[in-house]
DNA sequence: CGAATGTTTGACTGGAGTCAATGAGGGTGG
DNA sequence: CCACCCTCATTGACTCCAGTCAAACATTCG
């Protein structure tokens, strides 16, 4: 039972930008079904060029980039509200791999009726642009992180800008929130090894400054935090919603 | 004496897509001047929302990012057909600051008037994301290496994207092409320190691999390069022109 | 000529990587 | 029900790539 537009649970939260009546059916015309997939589940791949593009409504994943000799680069972690397929929808051609860590609800799109779709209602050429932009903006402050920041520096700061991402998106309160990831994948998001990782987090852990086990982020000292990442608490800048 | 978009000696070359005459008279009408500034002249500060867009008509500069402890990041370096301000026409705010490092010529747009613009030709609200998706797609790639690749693989991959890019634009040929940078500045692309990226450069050249100094990049074996830095020779993809 | 800027070297240090082994659950097939 | 396996977290010991420090060069410029 696909969810309507008009009803998304997701459009309301805080992190969205509000959309007008008129955005919502035409979005709800442009929406071809809903997608649920189990985790491990490759969504996009490096190189392709996807028929389809998608919305998540439910569930997290990894945005990931290969290396020849085996390495693998996180390029971020996929929340609700995230649009996959957007490279390949404008430029042909995905730079990044997608794949599913939890079981991932989707709202699909046909990439073939995106240009119509824009042409319908210009403001949402403009909506994507921003949704790539807000990409960009935060893949430079990744790219920051791993090229200057210290290990400590990088965890605390992921944690930070992890934590206020969720929270923005309403799946995160009190300093708790679901993280169903693996040491290896924060590591390979930092460009760190797994052990030093492993160590590092046990550093802050024995600081009190953050809790992680058993798919489970509680952070109990945000502040703290962001003073040792060199990052501030301000909240993700609100975005469009596909 | 501006350039007028009709003649524009940029738009011809292979790295840009083609535009319609139609195209290109909206393009002359959304052009408010142009603007000619010295080296070390900052052009958009990271936090800001600059009232102006620019496209690098002429000239190369720098893209970066500062931390709190005085690191600095640069996150691209820019070259002729880079389109500047995007993040704060659509985001309301820059990621990052731009400086320039030669002189440079900028045609100059109004943020006030790219809602118009889009209104008008909702083609180029697509294209707009088009050139935040190439972005994207470039600072996945940065992050791969900076997360991934050792010293000598990331200065060997930084030549070898570097030289395409400008081969593309047409302001290289020959494995010859200007560069005006310092080496810090490559140090800080790559989150490398200074004293190593030296080294590093060092191998290179006694290897006969690329030549750099005076401004000037001589690069005599790409293959090799690209083998080193994990890469491959692919011309970078098409991209609009604004 | 002295001051400034950028490149190059050498010596030393240290943060993070690698290797390897042990724990700690969670499945599952006998 | 339990032995075995698999995945992931944790530790300790050792190594090394890259950072830091410091000084020498090379150019340019006022």
């Amino acid at each position: 039972m696909a969810t309507k537009c008009e009803f998304c649970p997701l459009r309301r939260k805080s992190l969205f930008a509000p959309m007008s009546k008129e955005d919502v059916s035409n979005m709800q015309r442009f929406k071809v079904g809903e997608l649920v997939v189990d985790p491990g589940t490759p969504i996009l791949l490096e190189g392709s060029n996807s028929p389809q593009l998608y919305t998540v409504l439910h569930g997290m994943g990894l945005r990931s980039r290969l290396l020849s000799e085996g390495q693998r680069q996180v390029v971020n972690f996929v929340f609700p509200g995230d649009f996959l397929g957007l490279q390949a929808g404008v430029m042909g051609e995905m730079g990044h791999s997608v794949e599913a860590t939890t079981k991932l609800t989707l709202c699909v799109f046909d990439r073939s009726e995106l240009w119509a779709f824009i042409k319908a209602d210009p403001e949402r050429g403009f909506e994507l642009a921003w949704l790539a932009a807000v990409e960009e903006h935060f893949l430079g402050e990744a790219l920051t992180t791993v090229g200057q920041r210290t290990a400590l520096q990088s965890i605390a700061w992921a944690f930070v800008r992890i934590y206020l991402r969720a929270h923005a998106s309403g799946i995160a309160s009190d300093g708790k929130m679901r993280f169903p990831f693996r040491q290896q994948d924060l590591a390979d998001a930092l460009g760190l090894s797994l052990v030093h990782t492993n160590k590092t987090i046990r550093t802050l852990k024995s600081r009190q400054l953050v809790g992680w086990g058993d798919d489970n982020i509680q952070i109990h000292d945000l502040k703290a935090l962001a003073k040792i990442g060199l990052t501030t608490l301000e909240t993700p800048k609100t975005r469009p919603i596909m």
